[in-house]
DNA sequence: CTGTTAGCGCGTTCAT
DNA sequence: ATGAACGCGCTAACAG
């Protein structure tokens, strides 16, 4: 009599090893408990006190821990504590120096507090900024660190309304913790230090003033001509990029001599580097001899570029240290912690735009 | 009588929140559940495939979700999952453009993966390096990108040996997925350009030799140079800061005219831009009159340099794309996966530097 | 379509 | 000093 077919196929042995393309879970402290003839718990205090465990079998977990190379799974740990040592920072860009001094100084500082941070480019996206807001929410960090892009805060709202603290770099708004550089005071720096160098036909360079930074630094700049009474025309730009610097050199140079400005606080380095290079290869107008320039920024080149730009320097890893200290102290202070705003201030470096 | 005082205390309430400093845990799919007045099942349907669950009981869910806040535990799902759609990137340090970009690209790619992409910087640290190599291990990401300093790579070596994927970003290495660029063909071409241009007496500025990269740029320069019949002096560096280049510029410029090289293959833009600088406004030797020069990295800045740097451009960002790749590869092909190196080639930017 | 339940890997009592 | 057992929040599998 035949058997019936289906007890005939053999049945398929269970898989060695999981799908192709599936990652095996790896050995668990179970797995090592039983490698050397302990319990789970014994293995856990092993790992976390090993004051607590007698030094034999502390040698034995070690033993296994090392042959079957474990490794603790983070996902577990921080599902029962409940709380991360971990610390979330997204940052509108990396691609300026401003940024990546705040990222230093953050990670410096969160280290320092025992803390690891990890970092998140939003590469000027604004849908990006808040896709890594919520997976820094959804993965419980301590804290969020954000160096925002000039735009709607919804999403760092939401963070912060489920509780978690989020201090804002850069960038003012109400109910968060953050850290401002003093960007009037910037303005009024590179102003006033046009004004010390006798220059009375000033022009300000920058825009567009819907950046909060841009605008700061052109209130400063009035506020200093103001005091010394005379006026500053602003030149406005439609970005921050070299060609708009560029294009401000030509019409400055274009101007008759008694009417062109004898000194320009620019809004930023890209600007004034573009500008001032114009200026003197294409335009023949001497810097600072016909016209004394200012920087904003002090970025890494502007020390080696052709003539070598005065400029504003901001505490970049100042900032980023100082946002951390705030986050570890709302960290700490739970529901009682009140929000504070530090503002750091800018410093102005002379070089030789200005220093003729 | 007297009650007995152990019973006369008042029992302090449960506290209502956490003790001070404590975060709460914040609600679970539990409470969403208890709310909604459904199953935790079903919410984590309502969550996860909306599709098979009735519009009304959805709207229900996402009501409850609203009104208490609830953000999803991703040490939980990662935990039952067993994998995570996170990668790691740890890069040797963030200050220079090159790494930047190779992080943009990796950043686009694993996005383009429907991943996330997390960064840690290990500023130029080893011990910080392996820390974060470790905590990536532990999150269990799906895998690790690394861009890694001049150094040994224990840490990567073990997160390896976890059966965790690690791709390597501008470092060679046995065992490794990598992505690199050709070095040596680098400074071929820079060289190859100079002798084109006529210039017969070259030298290679550039060290220590122990950093890989510089010693395959004077590889790549010594043997277009013997393709031409002619030698590469080589003028060694300590490192590759500025102030080395102007070093080197005062070296060259106090030989007598003969002797003195006509062209120079400097091994980086942060070297290069130093010592046209001082070549031309220090010892008054034309460039590239008197000496053509080439760079290499094509630093953001270095195109509005003073006298724009003829330079050598790295693709930073299809170096990160490839990386993320490759690194998907990995993760999709699991144990059957072979190891792949990817070489890409840099390119040769002329510019005023070399271009007279 | 919805509810129930069994783990995922670990830290933590509480006994022993 | 060690072990047993519970629960963190969630998904998947299955039962209804």
């Amino acid at each position: 009599m035949a058997i019936p077919e289906s007890r005939s196929v053999a049945v398929p042995p269970p898989a060695e090893r999981p799908a192709r393309g599936r990652r095996s879970r790896g050995p668990s402290i179970a797995d090592v408990a039983r490698l050397a003839g302990v319990s789970v718990g014994t293995v856990s205090h092993a790992l976390n006190k090993p004051a607590v465990v007698a030094p034999a079998t502390l040698a034995r977990v070690e033993g296994a821990v090392e042959e079957l190379g474990y490794v603790r799974n983070r996902a577990a740990r921080d599902l029962v504590a409940g709380d991360s040592r971990t610390v979330g920072m997204v940052l509108v860009a990396l691609d300026n120096s401003f940024i990546v001094d705040i990222a230093r100084g953050a990670e410096e500082a969160v280290r320092a507090q025992g803390r690891s941070l990890l970092l998140a480019n939003a590469d000027v996206d604004l849908p990006t900024q808040d896709h890594y807001l919520s997976l820094f929410d959804e993965s419980r960090v301590a804290g969020v660190l954000l160096a925002p892009l000039d735009a709607p805060l919804d999403g760092a709202v939401r963070v912060r309304g489920h509780g978690r603290p989020v201090v804002l770099v850069n960038y003012a708004a109400e109910g968060f913790c953050g850290v401002l550089v003093d960007e009037e005071r910037g303005g009024y720096l590179a102003t006033q230090h046009l004004l010390d160098l006798g220059r009375r036909r000033l022009a300000f360079v920058g825009g567009p003033l819907t950046l909060s930074a841009v605008a700061g630094r052109l209130r400063g700049a009035r506020r200093a001509a103001q005091e010394a009474g005379v006026e500053v025309e602003h030149l406005p730009t439609r970005s921050l990029q070299p060609g708009e610097g560029r294009r401000v050199a030509a019409e400055v140079a274009a101007r008759p001599g008694g009417e062109r400005p004898d000194g320009l606080v620019i809004a930023a380095d890209s600007l004034a580097v573009a500008c001032v290079q114009a200026l003197t290869t294409v335009h023949d107008v001497a810097v600072p001899g016909d016209v004394a320039v200012t920087g904003y920024d002090d970025n890494h080149f502007v020390s080696d570029a052709p003539v070598p730009l005065t400029t504003v320097r901001q505490p970049g890893q100042e900032m980023g240290r100082r946002a951390a200290e705030l986050l570890a102290r709302e960290v700490e202070e739970g529901d009682e912690h009140v929000h504070t705003t530090v503002v750091v201030v800018p410093e102005l470096l002379v070089r030789a735009s200005s220093s003729g």
